[in-house]
DNA sequence: TTTCATAAATTACGAGTGTAGTTTATGGCA
DNA sequence: TGCCATAAACTACACTCGTAATTTATGAAA
């Protein structure tokens, strides 16, 4: 259950994206493509997601190499069956109604889903 | 874009139950009845949401009576939205399948979203 | 009319957040 | 070998949040 705020989960989703590692330059780089932040906010932030837990610091001094220890899919699980439990009655079924009903799905996403409730179905 | 924190969400939650609108001591009362909270905190939610103006306090001093200004439907737009954007490459069948393979949704659940799904289609 | 219960407003206070500036330590280059 | 760039650590500061305590104002009861 470690919380990640607004900020540090723009800091995360750029380590998600590269299992690797990355190194301080390296995340200030990428972060920094698509936000204006100064690169002491990214340090920052990338400080506080390590005392968290959610990211490692491993290697040499001064060479750091910094890790995802929350999987985007732990993440994800988590940010989901908050806002399930807080606005949909914790009822996941509730959630998908309202975006089957208003979100605009494509034809092939449409047709995805069904294949998915398909096996869901098939399983049960 | 009004935001609306976790503790002040119970407490919408309670004055989107009751459209009509509620006095200070029913709010109490219902908000309580879920948690341990102190009465002065639910007031201070109040007062919060208030002046955020999410929620609007009519009537006669000491006698107001609280409604929601933020619907639930539009607050369950912008929260699913929100997190959509930041964990579901802002697109929502992504989340959808998220859910379609993990949760485990009902026989009946299946079929109702398999329902919507081919409306929406059928929209198209 | 004085008093009391209590609705509303004001104040509190530590933790977390967004957003950096400042200080320190050090590996590599001159 | 001394200096500099810069990685990392530390400090800052206003604002929000969770969680209340305190103060003020007032309608109703005595």
């Amino acid at each position: 259950m470690v919380t990640i705020s607004g900020a540090e989960l723009v800091v995360m989703t750029e380590l998600w994206k590269r299992p690797e590692g990355l190194m301080t330059p390296e995340v200030v780089a990428l972060v920094r493509d698509g936000c204006e932040w100064d690169e002491n906010t990214i340090k920052t932030l990338l400080t506080r997601l390590v005392k968290k837990g959610a990211v490692e610091a491993s290697g040499p001094k001064r060479a750091y190499v910094y890790r995802p220890l929350v999987t985007k899919d732990d993440y994800r699980e988590e940010a989901a069956s908050s806002l399930v439990r807080q606005l949909f009655n914790a009822d996941p079924a509730q959630l998908m109604c309202f975006f089957a009903e208003r979100s605009k799905l494509s034809k092939s996403e449409i047709a995805q889903l069904k294949d998915l409730l398909n096996k869901a179905e098939a399983e049960k």
